[in-house]
Formats: C-alpha cells, structure tokens, sequence
DNA sequence: CAATACGCGTAC
DNA sequence: GACGTACGCGTATTGG
C-alpha cells in the first residue's frame, strides 16, 4: 500500500510552464498539460489530489490594494481558448478541480494543506512559485514539489538551503523584497538577496524594523524609513491565507486513479493522436511504456557477444556518455552500442559509487580548477592510468576500461563496419582522446537531417518525435537541471543505462529513416562525398585547435585598457555625470535628455532613441558632437577587448595550450559552418588595431601557416548559374572583377576606372548577393536614391544575365516553397507566400542569397574534403586550423609547405568536382609567421 | 542565480 | 520596407 499523501496542482503555474514549452503544437499547453500530470500520476501514485485554479475575479488583495497585479500581461491569445480544455482534461482524468471565488490559488492550497496537516495526511504541493515555500511544513506535513528542473523536493531544510531562510520567514523576505510580477513593491534598496541576508540576521522583519537604525548599508536604512507605513499591508498581500472556509475537505480528494477509457476519449477529443493510441492498450491503469530491451553490459563476455553481432550486422549505432557536453573537457562514463533496432546495449566505465563525494577536485587525474581529465587531453597521454586512478571511486557495475578497449578497439577501428550516430564528431573526439580512433563513420543522423531540411532542428529529440514518433527520455530527467545538475557519472545507474542505451538505438532507427530519403532526394553525393566526410575533418579540426600566442594580446590589453581609461574619463566630463558607457540606455538618457541631440534614428524592437555607429558618426560631426567621437573610439576599444584581447586567453586549454574552437555543420540554414566556443570567425581584420590581434594566433613552434583564400568565390558562383558572359569572362582572364564591373556599368575603359568607380561597382557587386535596393545603396555610397537606382539598373542592363537568373531563381522559389544550392542542399523558406509584402520581399532576397551563399558553402566543404584526404594520403603532417567561410588556415612543417600549398591549392581549385560549376575557381595561398602575416 | 531579450559590433 | 548568414559581449529584465 502506497503512503497517503495529498498532491495540491498549482494549475496556472503549470500552464503557463506547459504553454511556453510547446507553443508549436495547436493545443500544445493542454498537451504537455496531460502529459505531465500522466507522468506525475504514474510516478508518485497519489492517493489524494487535487488542481486548484485561481479565478478571474478580483481578489480580497485587490481591495485592499487596487494596484494589485495592474501590471500584469494579458493571457497569450492562443492559450486563453485552451484553459477551460484543460479543466475538462484534468477532470476527465479523475483529478478534482478547485477554486474559490476572492482567493487565488495559493491560498486555496494553504488551506487545503493547513486541514490536511491537522487530519495527519501529508501534502506535496506541485508548484514552481517561491511563494509557496511559506507553506513548507514537516515532519510529515507540507512539501513542495519543484517539477521545473527535474524533480526537486523541497523540506524545511530545502528551503533553507534554496531559500536562505526558514519557511516562516519567507513572508518576511517576500514582503522586503516586493513582488514585481504582482506589482506589489518592497523596499527600496533591497533586493532578493539584500532581503534575505537581513531576515536570516535579525531573524524577523518586525525585529529588523526595531534595529532599522543600525543596519550596515545606508540604503538599507532609507529605504526601510521611507516604506515602514507601507509594509504591513505588502507583508498581508504576500501571506497565503491558510484559514478559508472550503466546499471540498482532503478527505474529498481521494484518488481513484486515471479511467482508461475516459481518458481516451478526452484526448481522442483534443486530436491527441499518441496519446490516445497509448490509451487504447487494454491493461494497467497507466501508460504502457513502449517495450524497450535496453540493458547494461554486466560481463566482458556480453560486451564480446555484442562485438559479434555488430560485426555480423556489419553496421551499429554508437553512442558515448561523458562528463561534460564541451568534446575537448571531460571523460568517457560510457558507451551504447546498438545493433538491430529497439535493441541497445550499454557499456558502462566510469559511473561513480552511489552516494561517492563525487566532487569534480576529489577526483585523481583531473585538473584541479577546470576538471579536466588531464591524462586525457593532450591525447598522448595514458587513458588506462586514468581509470586506474579512478578505480577505488567506481561503482563494481562499471566494466573496466582496459579489457573493454582491448575488445572494442578493433571493431571502432575497422572501416569496414559502419558506425551510425547522432552527431558523431562528438564520439569520434571522446572516443580518440580515450585511445579509441574511430574508421566508419557510416551514417550521422543530425547530418541526415540538416541535409533533408536546414532550417529545421536536428537535436535527437526531435528528430525522434518527428521522424519515429517516439519521445525519448530526456537528458534532464536522468542528470535533473539547474542548481541540482548532475554529472552523468553521478545519475542514477539504472537512468542512465536506459537513457544511453536508447540514444544508440534511435541513432540507429533514425539513419535507417533518414538514410534513404536523403537517396530519394538525390542527395546521395552530397551526404556520401561532403557531409559524412566531414564530420571526421571537423572532429580532428577541432582537436587540433590553434596555438595561441597570450603575450601578443597581453602587450595590446595594456594598450586598449589605457586608451578605454582615457575616453572614458572625456566622456563623463563631457556628460557631466558618471553613466555606464557600456549601457545604450542609460547612454540614449545623456545624449538625448541630458545633452539635447537630436535623435536620428530609433532601434527596432523597443523604439528606444538609437546610438550605434551609424548614429554617432553622424552626431560626430557637430559642433557639440565631440561625446559622440569619444564614444566610437570607446565603442571599438572595449569591442575589441571585451571580446577578442581579454576573452581568448581565457579559452585557451590549459592542457595542449591551443585554442579548440567549435565548428557547427548543421547550424547555418544555407549551409556554412559556424564557429563558437570561441567564434574564430569573426575575427577583427578590417582595422589595424583589430587586425594585430591576428598576430596573436601562430603556427606550433618551428612551423609556418598556410592561409587560402577563394578569389571572389560568391561571385563566381552567381556567374556560373547565371552564365553571364560578361563576368565569366572576366573570371576566365584573371581580371579584377569590381574594375570590370565599374568599366562595364560606367562605359570607360578598364584602366581608366577611377578608385571611386571601382568601389562604387564593388559595393554593387556585393550588395547583388543581398538583394539590396536602391535605397540601401545610396545609403552605403553616399549617394542618391536616384543616382543608385540608375546605377543597378545600369549594372542589369549591361548583364541581362544575372537579372534574368535572379527572377527564375525567386519564381522557382515561390512555386517550391524552398530553394537548393547548386549540388541540392535544401532549405525551405515559408514566408515566400506571406500575405505581409515585406516578410515576402525578405523572403525572396533569402532565396535568392541562399542559392549563391550556400553554393560557395558547399564547395569549401567539399575542399575541405579533398585537402584532408590528400594530407592523409600523402602521409603529411601538416594539419588544418580554421575555416572562415572562404578561407582555409593550415600549419606545415616548413619541409612539407611547398607540398601542402600545392595540395591546398590543388583541394580548393578543384573543389566543384561534384557539378561542375563551369566557372573556374581561384584559390590565392598566403604564409606567414602569424595569421596577421597572412593577409 | 539563470535564462532570456536587447542593442551593438565583428566576420564573410 | 528597403542587406544575406552567423556568434558574443554587456546590460537589463524576468522568473507567471
């Protein structure tokens, strides 16, 4: 017999939470809404529940403060309509609703839990709102259950240790704090924490007001003075009432359960397919959980078998668990293998004992401040020595991570059995730095995904629930979120068996799906002889990293600090006040209120009076304009210091010494990779001072960088589809192409262009690739409207060509709905057929650059390619740093660099064999002691 | 405290 | 309305 126990619902609380997480869905809130009392119900069988609803009347806290909850947001207009579904729902699953007209939910559930404590029942109130830590009640009397993260239980203790405080002294925080959501004001000058330190102090509100002359901060001490007639009426707003005479006692609440039958037909009437699917099962009470044969490894005799059976299949899905979602921090907990589908088998290596002071220093090997595994990371060390280490930390279920290399070694190795996986540069790095390199690389599901549709999301969650109608068990469920995270080496076994097990079998399913839809799509070559293949240049890419020089940037912070110092101190003077500089709001209030200037432009979203570039350049010009230059020299001082001199040092790895930049393959919806973690491309180049920081950036010691640059490979792209003659031939002979264009457009002879001319038709040309107008031309040139209108139609008459390609390209567009690059890469654009003309004019300005942007794309990816390919071929050293959209960064041994700018050079010139382009493709190699030298 | 939004600025 | 694709920093707000 289960323990009694009463579950109070915070109904408003869970629906807005349920609302936000699935607005995609129509009836998306009442949806996840059934799906998380279902899984509440199953979990914790209650033997009493209840969900309490607050009602729309005004409360007894709105007549005695009208400005109650006055500034609160209106209910989202597609949520309203679900509200009264969802009490049919909940009813229909048994649970009871209750609600009490002049007192909100919280202070129906006070009281239902007050009665229920004096009946000896015990309450668990499901709720993420803080206020109702004041209820916290026990021994066996009042929990709350915070679902948000996880699951968290909250006790006496619990709020205590979230909370900083004791239950009974909540209403006293609450009450100093205020409550914005409610419009309910507190104290000026104390905040949450401020509130909280001065409760746990003097231990009540009504004892900090008899001491309030002798608080430490002056603020404190004002602002308590100024609200004492104030705070008796905020501390009754924030007090749940728990004393309400109720229609309905616990004893009422009982809970008979979910009836199948009743349920189905209440999702069957919502459109909840699954669901009713899952309802129709005749058995149990509950959801029947879909079969799954997910197990742990417990022998080396079981991981042999299962070595076998990939084998024989002569492909499996693969999987790794780790300490840490960063592939170049943390170390191998474990690993899925998972050879026919709703099979999976789970390797476990280094979960930690139960209840093991698992706290990231106390384990041997890792570095000490980062948690890195040391012995791990610079891949020459000896994983072996590393568990060794570990071994008195583990729990007996792990298998040990010798034998299981010995066994596993081979088959990983062998590129004759196909590994599947979802986002496989992962494993492949894990797994490499574990001594474990993977050959195979036979199926990458999110790389499936991205090439089927870009735009869409391509984590494993989705992908199961769009493609195999399954939800897997989220990652959070077995590690919890927020402040009770846990490492997955310190997850519950029995969890984490299932979840790891399970994402090698969907990896699996989903290649099996994906795989020949990719095929029907003809985009077999791509996925076979770029996208697959990458995936290993990425994950060695980003092993390797790039060596950082700090010295360089160190030299330059003191430089850029000294000069930050100095336009900082002008500007205040200027201002005649101190502000934040770094603020545009409080910088918009100086310039605009306090200096007078006039406001040029206003920022999109808010409409706030606008200080960027534009602006203060323009302002700059003034007479009183000087605040505005000493505000750009700032701007560009911090930029460069907040984001690239002091931020990069930082990021370099304390172990190999080098900087590993994350490379994203399926994250740009026209197909470039992105960079993060840090972002290397975006780099400073443009400036002097921004440029020296490329100095900062050096090949390993004795080496040299090789740096290629595709010539102009964007617009060789639209030449090629367009088959403009003009450009191609100018392509064809070397010419510099905005010359050309300039000659072309302007009628004079080439070598009469004047340097105004030419950057005039360069910024035509490349606002060609944007579907810019007229209007932002004149903008960017300084010219008219008119004088820019005459000069792109200048430029269409003289190259009827491209004129004529970009219009196929919108109407192939609009008939699609999508757009693909040259070699077939998709990406849908819904707005094509809006009713509203400027999200369509966008829209078709992103066709038609996605043909031109993504094309480029896919060639550099294809280089990619072939230059890993041939370094490997030839045995070379040498080894590939960066890619920055149209430029590749390489280290050599200075012995192989005549070999490897050929290759290089050979790899990106020879890029578009997958179609060929018919244009011919330049690539101009640079060397240099540093990146800077490169330019 | 954390997550999120915003304004801004860097790259190609 | 009027130029495409990204990522990151600092500030400010929110958390229902």
């Amino acid at each position: 017999m289960t323990e009694r126990r009463l579950y109070l619902i915070d109904a408003f609380a869970l629906i807005f939470r349920a609302y936000y997480g699935n607005m995609r869905l129509k009836n998306g809130a009442a949806y996840t809404m059934a799906r998380m009392l279902l899984a509440l119900v199953a979990q914790h069988k209650p033997t009493h529940i209840a969900a309490v609803f607050d009602r729309p009347e005004p409360t007894f806290r709105h007549e005695i403060y009208p400005e109650y909850k006055a500034n609160r947001a209106e209910m989202p207009e597609d949520l309203r309509p679900q509200v009264p579904l969802i009490k049919d729902l909940i009813q229909a699953l048994n649970i009871p609703v209750v609600e009490l007209a002049g007192y909100e939910a919280d202070d129906v559930m006070g009281t239902l839990a007050r009665m229920a404590s004096r009946e000896g029942l015990p309450t668990v109130i499901v709720s993420p709102d803080k206020d109702l830590l004041q209820l916290v009640d026990d021994p066996g009397g009042v929990q709350v259950l915070n679902n948000r993260d996880g699951e968290v239980w909250i006790d006496r203790a619990g709020v205590k240790a979230r909370f900083g405080v004791w239950p009974e002294q909540v209403v006293d925080v609450l009450a100093l704090m205020g409550d914005a959501s409610d419009n309910v004001k507190g104290v000026d000058g104390i905040g949450e924490k401020g509130a909280r330190d001065l409760v746990d102090q003097y231990g009540s509100l009504d004892a900090i007001l008899a001491h309030r002359g002798e608080l430490k901060r002056k603020a404190h001490r004002e602002g308590l003075e100024a609200a004492l007639d104030r705070l008796p009426l905020v501390r009754r707003l924030v007090t749940v009432v728990t004393d309400l005479t109720l229609p309905v006692t616990p004893a009422d609440l009982a809970y008979p359960g979910v009836d199948m039958a009743q349920a189905r037909n209440a999702f069957k009437a919502l459109g909840f397919e699954q669901l009713t699917k899952e309802f129709t099962a005749v058995g149990s009470a509950t959801a029947p959980a879909p079969e799954r044969r997910y197990r742990a490894a417990a022998t080396l005799a079981d991981l042999e078998a299962a070595v076998a059976a990939c084998r024989q299949a002569g492909r499996f899905g693969l999987d790794t668990e780790t300490t840490s979602l960063d592939p170049v921090r943390g170390h191998l907990v474990g690993l899925s293998l998972a050879w026919q589908e709703g099979d999976g088998l789970y390797v476990p290596l280094a979960h930690l004992k139960p209840g093991s002071e698992a706290a990231e220093g106390a384990l041997p090997g890792l570095l000490p401040e980062s948690g890195l595994p040391e012995a791990l990371l610079d891949l020459r060390g000896d994983p072996e020595a590393f568990f060794d280490d570990l071994a008195p930390h583990l729990d007996p279920r792990n298998l040990p991570f010798r034998e299981v290399r010995r066994i596993l070694a081979p088959l990983l190795a062998d590129p004759a059995v196909a590994k599947a996986g979802q986002n496989l540069k992962y494993d492949l790095q894990v797994l490499r730095r574990h001594g474990l390199p993977v050959a195979g690389v036979g199926d990458d599901s999110m790389v499936l995904s991205f090439l089927l549709d870009a735009r869409s999301r391509h984590n494993l969650d989705d992908l199961s629930s769009r493609h195999l109608d399954l939800r897997p068990i989220p990652f959070e469920a077995v590690v919890g979120k927020g402040k009770a995270q846990k490492r997955f080496d310190e997850a519950d076994f029995d969890q984490a068996v299932q979840y790891a097990a399970e994402d090698a079998d969907l990896a699996l399913r989903l290649c099996r799906k994906l795989g020949p839809l990719v095929d029907a799509a003809g985009l077999e070559r791509l996925y076979r002889e770029v996208d697959l293949p990458l995936v290993a240049v990425l994950a060695d890419l980003e092993l390797d990293g790039v060596r950082l020089d700090p010295a360089v940037l160190e030299r330059l912070a003191v430089d850029l600090r000294a000069q930050r110092e100095a336009s900082l101190a002008r500007a205040v003077e200027l201002a005649g006040e101190p502000f934040n500089l770094n603020s545009p709001a409080q910088l918009g209030r100086i310039l605009y209120e306090k200096l007078g200037l006039p406001v040029l432009k206003r920022t999109d979203k808010t409409k706030a009076p606008a200080t960027d570039e534009d602006v203060l350049t323009e302002l700059a010009q003034r007479e009183d304009g000087e605040i505005a230059q000493v505000l750009l020299r700032h701007r560009q001082v911090q930029k460069l210091l907040s984001t690239y001199v002091e931020a990069l040092p930082t990021m370099v790895n304390p172990v190999t010494g080098r900087l590993h930049t994350r490379l994203h393959q399926a994250a740009v919806a026209t197909g470039r990779l992105a960079s993060s973690d840090p972002n290397l491309q975006n780099i400073p180049v443009r400036t002097e001072e921004g440029r020296a920081i490329r100095a900062a950036f050096v090949p390993r010691p004795g080496w040299v960088f090789l740096d290629a640059d595709y010539s102009q490979i964007e617009l060789r792209v639209v030449a090629a589809l367009a088959g403009d003659p003009v450009l191609l031939g100018a392509f064809e002979r070397g010419e510099d192409i905005h010359r050309r264009t300039a000659s072309e457009v302007m009628g004079v002879p080439m070598e009469a262009v004047e340097p105004s001319q030419r950057s005039a038709a360069k910024a035509v040309n490349f606002g060609l690739l944007y579907g810019q107008g007229a209007f932002a031309l004149s903008g960017s040139l300084g010219i008219t409207f008119k004088e820019a209108k005459a000069f792109i139609d200048r430029y269409f008459e003289r190259m009827p060509k491209v004129a004529e390609w970009i219009e196929a390209t919108k109407a192939r567009a609009l008939e699609d709905g999508l757009v693909r690059t040259r070699w077939g890469r998709v990406r849908p654009i819904p707005d094509l057929h809006s009713s509203n003309p400027g999200l369509k004019a966008q829209a078709l300005r992103e066709a038609v650059n996605t043909v031109v942007q993504g094309t480029a794309a896919d060639i550099m990816r294809r280089a990619m390619v072939r230059f890993a390919q041939a370094l490997a071929k030839e045995g070379l050293a040498a080894r590939l740093l960066l890619q920055v959209h149209d430029e590749l960064l390489v280290e050599a041994p200075p012995e192989e660099a005549d070999r490897v700018e050929a290759l290089l050079r050979e790899a990106m010139e020879g890029a578009d064999d997958l179609g060929t382009l018919g244009v011919s493709l330049a690539a101009e190699v640079r060397r240099g002691a540093n990146w800077m030298e490169c330019k």
